[in-house]
DNA sequence: AGTGTGCTAGACTGGGCGGTCTAGTCCGCT
DNA sequence: AGCGGACTAGACCGCCCAGTCTAGCACACT
């Protein structure tokens, strides 16, 4: 089928213009980068909205991030996640679709709630049935899991990424120290075990 | 001088449009909104862009968080800060302005530095501040100050912030609860007296 | 060969907007 | 009374854009 590649390519483009340009990226525009035409562009998405959303919906896919659930060391296994999570999230991709996702949710609200629970929402409720595990296996501190999670999660981007929004900071190499810096600290806050 | 009182009414009205409606809002819907007539807005303002700066500009004053740096109890004191802080950010004008702003942020690379230096940087330059003079004391364990103040402003917002920008959470009463088990856990992570 | 389908370039419509211009009104000052 | 500056409503220009329409091309299927 040729239209799916047509419609892949569209696709693409538009979700490129959109990163790049935000919602002010013309639809001509978009056909162009596809290198196909504007009808083409209408014969598969019913409106720029409708593209837009589409975009917005296969953005939201790329964004969870996993974490492996098997035994090994605790601290290991949640350095990892920090170093992939903020890699996904602090890239210059991810903050450019931060921004054009951000910029338009409120007039797509059902599906605003879609892309939370698509990335963050279920990063989170992946995390936090790991941390439940680790806690149940008494090596972390009993808390609310969700909450722990979610305080994780804030504590490896929170204001990093609001620097990246405004142009302040860059995503660098020494990135893997800070991630473990946090690390170190969420387990000061969280482990059973003694501290230094 | 009735001047003032115009540019003022149109600095309002323009902020109002702007936090509603975002970049969008129309040069003559502001107009309207401040009952004035067009030619008024750019009697004061050479164009949209250079209306849109000013405004960036003076919102970006109401941002600052102070903290008060009294020697008295400091998990009081930071309990009061986090209140104060999330309470700023948190709340629907700061959520519409943090949308706002951001998303025309990449066209104003100047202004986004000064804005973040107005608001979040300049309150974790304050924290910091607050938080080297109680490890000084002996009271917090000895690290990077800077570093502990963005991790605890992290801690405070970041995903809240994100529930909020998506709609899928309101900012409601239980929100200092939530404020003071955050202090806790970043009292856990840096205090120096012990942890039960 | 003939038909249909999916595509192409590009013209076109209708609407919105930034920014300018005109003509006229109001008010304070001399 | 007369002048000037700040304001008003609203017309206007040029541009961009979402979305539609037309005419023609290329290829697959029969």
């Amino acid at each position: 089928m040729v239209a799916v590649s047509h419609r892949e390519r569209v696709l693409r483009a538009a979700t490129a213009a959109f990163l790049t340009e935000g919602y002010r990226s013309s639809v001509e525009r978009i056909a162009r980068r596809a290198g196909v035409a504007k009808q083409t562009v209408y014969s598969h998405f019913p409106s720029k909205d409708e593209l837009f959303k589409a975009v917005a919906r296969e953005l939201s896919t790329r964004v969870l991030v996993h974490l492996e659930s098997e035994p090994g060391d605790l601290r290991a296994s949640l350095l990892r996640f920090a170093v992939a999570y903020r890699g996904r999230v602090l890239s210059s991709e991810g903050i450019a679709m931060f921004r054009t996702l951000l910029s338009e949710m409120p007039r797509f609200r059902r599906l605003a709630r879609a892309v939370y629970e698509g990335g963050t929402g279920g990063t989170a409720r992946g995390l936090a049935a790991r941390l439940r595990k680790a806690m149940d296996a008494g090596r972390l501190r009993r808390e609310d899991p969700q909450f722990a999670a979610e305080l994780f999660m804030s504590m490896l981007v929170g204001v990093d990424r609001i620097k990246r929004l405004y142009g302040v900071a860059r995503f660098g190499e020494n990135d893997a120290r800070r991630a473990a810096r946090i690390v170190d600290c969420f387990m000061r806050a969280y482990s059973t075990e003694g501290h230094s």
